[in-house]
DNA sequence: GACAAGGCTTGATCTGTGTCAATAAATACC
DNA sequence: GGTATTTATTGACACAGATCAAGCCTTGTC
């Protein structure tokens, strides 16, 4: 099977605004399971037969957060991949002057992790905080790299995710270089505006390296 | 086989300043084929048998750019992706001042195309242009799918490609939001210092989102 | 080897956005 | 339900870096 690719569907699963969060959500309550939410993701880029289904299950562990709890803290190494099935996660770093730039936000249907401590074990920079409640299945490296040698095919479903996840962050960082605060913030709103209502104002602007006065300035300016 | 992956090695075959680009360059000279460059660079993530070398050359065809011929111009549907086995090009997109912004320099070893247009097949905005002359080899999207189908440890190999190209890519991203216009240029100093060679200040100011101003400027600052 | 074209430096000036500070509004918490 | 905390707005001001303009230096070309 392809995986066939249009115009849209290429961010459908990652980048900010996924079109079927509310309907995983919804999805997740019904059933009650974590996995299902990760099924359905996976579902969307690969067919996975069930034995696979259960066979990558032995590999997660679940975990729970609590608002403001952190998932990782600078300097650690990052020992999980992690998928969330439920909440909002914020990734950020902090500067040498005690500012905190935010990387990615994540929700339901996202892979985070700090993904250079991730791969190399080393101490990374990155702290990941909850900015909801938030549930997730997590994954150490050597289980990752055990799955994907019993179930190759999450080789394809990996290579597909990073592949979107390429063209997005291609994307961020031209508009970071190209645009002005005003339309960073306009094309956030724009794509995303489910983001301006769900996260505060101080963690946008943190989102696209602009000061929160900054983007009141912009609603007041341009929005009558 | 696991692949294996050091603090150093994340980086080896992805961002500016492959340390074996020098060695592959000698390497092609002497054996005088593209192949050999493509083959060394996937041998360096995945082991990859004789015979699906045969099947994977099939897929490919190569080409020849000269100095300031473009490889793919805006507008365009980008129908190939390609791996630069000789040469050097940059690739870019026109904002509304008519002003050029470097999306990435690529050289031997690299995979280039305007990924979203690729992938979406739908015209994109991005132009690739060679700044020195230039030999790739060249795969269409249902080639490259197929190839995947036919050889499945391909999927490997890009999800690891792609892996390590999100690391680069994040790190690049937070680089141009947290960094003064001089921590971004001593940072490449440092970091990849051929590029300064080999790449006119103007094209080096441009990929760090600077005016060519800003970086003469630095320099007179603080080199003395 | 002369001319053209491109690339680099320097100074003067302008401007978008950050910083600081004070207040108001909204939200969380016990 | 009232206080504490967080979040948003607004104004005054500062400054990093862009822009404009001019001249010089380097490289390529016939």
């Amino acid at each position: 099977m392809l995986h066939k690719l249009s115009g849209t569907d290429i961010f459908r699963f990652f980048d900010l605004g996924d079109p079927l969060r509310k309907f995983v959500a919804g999805h997740l309550y019904k059933y009650k399971r974590m996995f299902d939410t990760l099924f359905f993701h996976i579902a969307a880029k690969i067919s996975l037969p069930d034995p696979e289904k259960e066979t990558i299950k032995t590999f997660f562990t679940q975990r729970k957060f609590k608002r403001k709890q952190f998932l990782l803290q600078e300097g650690e190494t990052c020992r999980q991949l992690s998928f969330i099935s439920k909440g909002l996660i914020k990734s950020y770093n902090v500067d040498d002057n005690g500012e905190d730039h935010i990387n990615l936000f994540g929700w339901e249907g996202w892979w985070v992790s700090d993904f250079y401590s991730f791969l190399s074990a080393t101490p990374g920079q990155l702290n990941i905080e909850a900015i909801e409640d938030t549930e997730v299945l997590q994954i150490t490296l050597a289980d990752y790299e055990a799955m994907l040698i019993k179930v190759p095919v999450m080789e394809r479903y990996f290579r597909i995710l990073y592949q979107n996840s390429i063209v997005t962050k291609e994307r961020r960082l031209m508009s970071s270089i190209t645009h002005t605060a005003e339309e960073k913030y306009r094309h956030l709103l724009q794509h995303h505006p489910e983001l301006i209502q769900r996260i505060p104002q101080t963690l946008i602007a943190s989102y696209l390296g602009l000061a929160p006065e900054t983007i009141s300035r912009i609603k007041r300016n341009k929005t009558p």
